[in-house]
RNA sequence: GGCCCCAUGGUCUAGCGGUUAGGACAUCGGCCUCUCACGCCGAAGUCCCGGGUUCAAUUCCCGGUGGGGUCACCA
């Protein structure tokens, strides 16, 4: 039997961290098992659902590369074939009208509150015959529809999901619940079902707070004579105190757009999200293509526990988790450089401060350049911030660089006399870059790091970087020259 | 509160009766060095608690504790 798993987002915020983990699991397991990944939005509740926030679950999983082989279906366009099952259910005495008022119920929640015990709907209209019920419905009485869980036939629900193992629960614990509203709608667990078992879902893979919905789910398979799909429900993602993830509480940080938009390389960030939970059953942590993650996913190395999401809120040196940020480090360092430059390219562009050159005529220049820097950066952001200097003529000065240039009055002389001897050079290589600095260095009774880290300071803003003499060279002598020229007045002007 | 689930360093995890409890990130120190990063080396830090079972429990069972989920005419 072919693989078919889903991804049924409710459109109500944008796709975020938890999200995307649940589309991307089950993603993995329908490549790495040759079967199809169906896309759902789930957008029946009119109220909360945005078209924007399905486009936005949309372009979040586009940039993560998460591609769907069929849909996007949407669960409000099936709603008669919800409607339909509704009837059968109702027709084969697994489900009956309820009359009761919303006065009625909160009552009797109240009282189960008060008793301590979980609350269950009383059955009131369960002892309603069939006359009076169809007179009543006839008569335009509102009701709701509620499945009727079969406490005659079996004492427990169970099934054996894929990662937590086998779960039961007392048919007992479960009251009768709502399927169809007052306003003649069906409800998620009915709806879910009718669409899992028309899309022919085999595996049903989501967020652990389904867990508890599924026996009802199971139920109404059983109600409705069609088999159940394996469940493999994956544990949620927490924020450092415990609790559940949220646009609202957690804001940008925990969306897949914030990540896009801070220069993650898009399976960077799934690599990451993927570890969020699940492990290869080795020590390899970095998977710098699909095709090796694919292979080795398998749910057996799903982890049961909650994993923290482990952002630090208002940190300067960590925007996100230290971990994703060190992934992202790492494919940006360790990817093969031609597969890089289309994302450095892409970030650049979208920053509008891409040049034409850069894939033409100074294509291996642009290439170099990003490889000499790219082993300190975490992200593309750092290309265009940190790095800003070496690929246009104004770049900021932090402050730690504008004091090493002015460290010391004799730098004044320094910068004007290497700039005068480099611009005297016959070519401009590592060797004679190197020398010329040294030789002056000597002359001036100075150590040679004091001027290389002003040198430093001056051609790039910043104090940190690759070794100097590379810098120079990349950058080129008339942009050294230049550059220098202007330091020596900065120590000049104080 | 009822029910269900979970529990290895700060975080993500490996472990599946006998291990000096492994790795990654983060932290700290060292090497490298013109700075930083990379790389390499090293340090600190963990099996929630209590009972069992067993020659032997991080691992199996039970009970606590802690955390999470769920109990809607949301999905």
């Amino acid at each position: 039997m072919t693989v078919r798993v889903r991804f049924a987002p409710s459109p109500t915020g944008f796709l975020h961290i938890g999200g995307a983990r649940t589309a991307l699991y089950n993603w993995l397991f329908a490549r790495k098992n040759g079967g199809a990944f169906v896309l759902r939005i789930e957008d029946t509740d009119a109220e909360r659902s945005t078209d924007e926030s399905t486009a936005g679950i949309l372009d979040g999983m586009k940039w993560m590369g998460i591609d769907w082989d069929e849909g996007p279906f949407y669960q409000s366009e099936y709603l008669q074939e919800h409607k339909d099952a509704a009837q059968e259910l109702l027709r084969l005495g697994a489900a009956y009208r309820c009359f009761c008022t919303k006065e009625e119920l909160d009552q009797q929640r109240a009282e189960a509150r008060a008793n301590k015990v979980a609350f269950k709907y009383n059955r009131k209209c369960l002892a309603l015959s069939a006359e009076e019920s169809q007179a009543r419905a006839d008569r335009g009485d509102p009701y709701v529809i509620r499945f009727r869980v079969p406490d005659n036939r079996q004492e427990t629900v169970s099934f054996d999901d894929r990662v937590f193992g086998h779960i039961e629960v007392g048919i007992k614990e479960i009251g009768d619940f709502v399927i169809v509203r007052s306003n003649g709608l069906p409800l998620y667990n009915l709806a879910n079902v009718v669409d899992d078992h028309r899309d022919r879902i085999t595996h049903v893979m989501r967020g652990a707070d389904g867990l508890a919905n599924t026996p009802k789910q199971v139920l109404i398979y059983e109600a409705l004579g069609w088999e159940t799909p394996v469940f493999a429900h994956m544990a949620l993602t927490l924020d450092p105190s415990k609790a559940k993830i949220s646009k609202r509480r957690h804001g940008e940080v925990v969306t897949v757009e914030f990540y896009q938009e801070h220069g993650f390389l898009p399976w960077a960030f799934c690599n990451f999200m993927a570890l969020l939970g699940w492990s290869s059953g080795d020590d390899q942590e970095i998977f710098l293509n699909r095709e090796e993650m694919i292979d080795r996913f398998s749910l057996d190395h799903v982890s049961k526990a909650n994993s923290v999401f482990n952002y630090r809120k208002n940190d300067p040196k960590f925007i996100t988790d230290p971990k994703a940020l060190a992934v992202n480090a790492a494919h940006l360092r360790q990817l093969p450089i031609d597969e890089l430059l289309p994302y450095v390219k892409d970030w650049f562009v979208r920053q509008g401060l891409w040049k034409d050159d850069w894939d033409g005529a100074d294509r291996q220049w642009f290439a170099s350049t990003v490889d000499l820097i790219r082993s300190r950066y975490h992200t593309l952001e750092d290309f265009t911030e940190l790095g800003r200097a070496y690929f246009f003529d104004e770049y900021p000065i932090v402050p730690k660089a504008a004091k090493n240039i002015r460290k010391d009055p004799v730098l004044e002389q320094g910068f004007k006399r290497l700039s005068q001897a480099y611009a005297a050079l016959d070519g401009f290589s590592l060797e004679n870059v190197e020398s010329t600095l040294r030789v002056l260095s000597d002359d001036l009774g100075i150590k040679a790091g004091l001027l290389i880290n002003g040198v430093r300071a001056a051609v790039t803003g910043q104090t940190v970087g690759p070794s100097l003499f590379e810098v120079l060279l990349t950058l080129g002598k008339e942009r050294v020259i230049s550059r220098l020229e202007k330091a020596a007045v900065m120590v000049s002007a104080g």
